[in-house]
DNA sequence: AATTAGCACTCGTTGAAGGTGAGTGCTAAC
DNA sequence: GTTAGCACTCACCTTCAACGAGTGCTAATT
């Protein structure tokens, strides 16, 4: 479909624009070693490239900028994944020591981390809560009015809540309910606890006292009643280092997004395996349409368990990008296998 | 000092700019009904009032506009405490009913609650970790290789980390270690865990195998080698809506100093009891010359033990923000008294 | 037939010039 | 002590012209 000097032409133009933000003219092209070609030639291809949808100008007599079905052809047949460097591959390795390690931690770190790396945002979603089994329940009193219940999972994702105890009840009846409560529910996973719950612990529970039973409640109401979707964001202001956001109420409306955990949560986990870019208006949200997202998912065994993702102008420096998300996922991955599997 | 009528101007001047972000005229303040004096008579005190230095204009022919002197005179002197609205108070009060309660949620939830209500940047400082005491050591076996160390406070703080356990070591050698650590530690501060492990534990450890040694080892590194500073923020972007942040460049510094710790914590840090307000140049930090900061501590029982802060322009809503802080500190105070005292 | 030189044209950007209006300071009158 | 009147200032807006980086088209060259 492409002339090799269209082609050519086009890949200039967009690891330029990439570069600068500015639109490419004709004669800057013709000035690069690696083209052999006058500016009328070269103009002559513009006009074709633009024809085509591969190019667009800002206006008449502009030169040109990428459009995003541009970007789309140098992400699927043109882009030459980036050597990354040696301090940028061994800063990743060095992320997945083998020493204290767990979920949340890995996810925070590697929003951080990548962020720094990128300059743009980076979105972290966590492996869904149900997706993981129950491994202990705890009790640990605080004083006579309050105790905190732990939650622990085989991810090693632990969640915690402290509440009220009433007068009436007894840490020692606290104490009995989480061990059976341990007995019948450890190994299960978390989404049927409820369920498993409701046809093995509550009538044993109802045996006993009722201030059994009010143990169980609160326990209940503690632990056992929230979602958790763990979303991690990490270099928001980021975004307001690139150029194409100084118009401050772009900015505006992307930050309104991206503190909502409830806009950006279904963004990141509608996911097909591995790598996915979205360019521009493939995005369905509009204020990201002058944005890429590029989303990763990582696994923990056969299990996808979350995504990360970086967000950045659709003037990304995609090589690096992907070739960054790449690495790090099947880091991440490998090092949650070797983690969390006996 | 100031006449009556000056100090009238003065407030009318500072209450209007609050509200516009435009320097205000001479006749625009004859125009109010509380104001029964003619421009020329209110431009010859705002002259005087410009030469006393509480106010300045933006060039020669402009309207005025407060200077942090001014700010600083209105914040000592005129300001009328805002009677909250009623659906702000509930809305406060309802945030510390006595159920579930714990230090981290109390904190983001803080954060989150203020900046919504004022449109401000939060900053919640949390306890200092060596304020308080152990309540509980736990070991969790997630499998052969990793193990999770959980630590419980008297507040109800909790910290966690995973740790990979070497081959050599059961887990029941882990737990004995934890046995012995909770019989001799549950009840000493934080900040004193080291040394009472070195005079009291460590020649009990020492008795036993060495496995016992190296269990200790590891849930030494992972519990207690780690300072935390906990900082929650909330609402950076509120601070992309004022009109003093139309120049981009002035929100990305400040967005630089707000994605980091470390130079945020100190400022919280040093703070007297009760409310302060550092305005403009009072900051000592270069990037919050334009800003006012209000900080307001908050106690357990007869100890400070965090600081929250609200960070907005200096034309900041300042009888509403400190209106909000105050009965925000101080239902957060009592609180914690009720939760975390027997 | 493909490439290139030449040239007229487009249009965003910059800067100067002039008009407008909200504001001031000063003086003189009330 | 207060106010009316008036000249003055200056940011802001619009208009205009010059500039230049870029284009498209045509004709000449390879």
């Amino acid at each position: 479909m492409l002339t090799e000097r269209q082609a050519l032409i086009l890949k200039v133009i967009i690891d330029e624009f990439i570069e600068t933000a500015q639109p490419i003219g004709s004669r800057n092209i013709a000035k690069r070693e690696d083209v052999a070609y006058s500016p009328a030639t070269i103009r002559n291809d513009m006009a074709d490239l633009e024809d085509d949808g591969f190019l667009s100008k800002t206006h008449s007599s502009s030169g040109r900028i990428p459009s995003e079905k541009g970007y789309r052809f140098y992400v699927d047949h043109m882009m030459s994944p980036l050597q990354l460097s040696n301090d940028e591959v061994r800063l990743v390795q060095s992320q997945f020591d083998d020493r204290m390690i767990e979920m949340e931690k890995v996810m925070q770190n590697s929003a951080h981390i990548l962020s720094e790396l990128t300059q743009y945002t980076t979105l972290v979603l966590g492996p869904e809560v149900y997706e993981t089994k129950l491994k202990q329940l705890q009790i640990v009193p605080i004083n006579k009015q309050s105790a905190i219940a732990i939650l622990v999972t085989d991810t090693g994702h632990v969640e915690h809540r402290s509440f009220a105890v009433p007068s009436e009840i007894d840490h020692s009846d606290l104490e009995k309910v989480v061990n059976i409560l341990n007995e019948k529910l450890v190994g299960v996973p978390i989404i049927y606890l409820d369920r498993m719950i409701e046809s093995e612990v509550i009538d044993l529970i109802n045996r006993y006292t009722s201030n059994f039973q009010k143990s169980y409640d609160l326990i209940q109401k503690a632990l056992f009643n929230h979602q958790t979707t763990s979303l991690y964001v990490s270099g928001k202001s980021n975004i307001l280092m690139q150029p194409e956001f100084n118009d401050i109420e772009k900015a505006r409306s992307l930050f309104n997004v991206m503190e909502s955990e409830d806009q950006i949560a279904p963004i990141l986990k509608t996911n097909q395996e591995g790598l996915k870019i979205s360019i521009g208006h493939e995005n369905e949200m509009e204020v990201m349409n002058n944005c890429t997202l590029i989303t990763a998912t990582y696994t923990l065994g056969e299990n996808q368990i979350g995504t990360i993702a970086l967000l950045g102008p659709t003037r990304m420096e995609y090589a690096k990008a992907v070739s960054l998300l790449d690495l790090w996922s099947n880091h991440m991955s490998q090092s949650l296998y070797r983690w969390f599997n006996d």
